[in-house]
DNA sequence: TTTGGCATGTAATCCGTTACATGATTAG
DNA sequence: CTAATCATGTAACGGATTACATGCCAAA
């Protein structure tokens, strides 16, 4: 087995219980909560990548009665610890260069075929898009706040914040497409109308 | 068979079936020069959705004397054309709206659990992105030159030039990113280093 | 003659989502 | 009682890449 197999999941769970022990059920909440603005995983990869990585003794599971201590915990939860072997995997992969897989939008492509459809349907997608991103914006905003008031002095805080800001900037350049481009369809309708006149 | 099925690729070739006829390996061509910015298939994908697209009607394979009419063209070469139904299934997804897949990013992995790891490491990968994205850029630069004097009057050239730009304006917030995190990385490096002083 | 570009295709594999199956506990 | 949330997992499937297999043709 490769290295790199599953690497993206691997590394997720490894950082995330680098933080603190957690359960399947716990990493999905974290990731679709504080790092749901660039991660998010599903059930589907979680749990069996718990299990491999267990196998692998880079993670390993606490006794049920550590689970259980927490108030509010259930019994069947299963709560899993990095294991030193897992600190270093993760040191390791971290300094590797990140791969990101290229960009893809759907968005996009149907802009670039604009000509062959409807630019009204154009339009309200970007529309569309627009809402998307501002919603986003302030999902951002709310994040930023809650982790500088939940964990203020945490030492993770500044790099937490530099992915928001990220996210933040992403959305303020896609908001800026969307004004732009809401113009330049309107003065693409009027030039095809034009012609077909 | 759902009618969603298979939905980004086969459209990305109905798209370009409807400036002209083409062959699998003009399409990877496409998707590697024209699209490359925001579209990307392989031969994987390509030759069988071609496949499955003729069987369906959408398209239809040109007779082998039309595919070797072009000068310099290959004998063994299959032209494939966009058919009336194949317009019309293009312009029923052009209007529906474009469903993203959630964004995800390697190097945001690594920085929003930087505390655990080397800050060092981290500004080698934010300053590699830097050089990746002015890259681009200047790349996005040269394509809309080519664009503008290929085709400068092509219906089009409009819809393209939107594609560009909203390259352009992404990697241009990557790169403010990349500049804030810089200083930001910088920073935590030192308190980092008073802490254990 | 050998390298590189044209050209078509398949098989293995991976990464990830969705849907399914199951059940405990808690708040209303 | 019942709905929501906590909690763990599997199976099926889909979308995409990578590597492989094959062969032609032109230019250096």
């Amino acid at each position: 087995m490769s290295p790199e197999r599953n690497a993206s999941t691997r590394f997720a769970i490894l950082g995330l219980l680098g933080l603190e022990p957690m359960s399947g059920y716990d990493i999905r909440r974290a990731s679709s909560d504080t790092l749901r603005h660039f991660w998010h995983e599903s059930y589907g990869q979680i749990y069996p990548t718990l299990a491999t990585l267990a196998r692998e003794k880079l993670i390993r599971e606490l006794p049920p009665a550590r689970a259980a201590a927490k108030p509010g915990a259930r019994a069947s939860r299963k709560l899993y610890a990095i294991t030193p072997a897992g600190r270093r995997a993760f040191a390791v992969w971290q300094e590797s260069a990140p791969r990101e897989r290229p960009f893809r939008s759907e968005m996009l492509l149907r802009v670039f075929f604009g000509d062959a459809g409807s630019a009204h349907a154009l339009r309200e997608h970007v529309g569309r898009l627009a809402k998307e991103e501002t919603a986003r914006l302030a999902s951002y905003r709310a994040l930023a706040r809650r982790l500088r008031s939940e964990a203020a002095s945490h030492p993770s805080q500044p790099y937490w914040q530099a992915t928001l800001r990220y996210g933040q900037l992403r959305s303020e350049a896609a908001l800026a497409w969307c004004r732009e481009t809401s113009r330049t369809l309107g003065k693409a309708r009027l030039a095809k109308k034009r012609a077909h006149a």
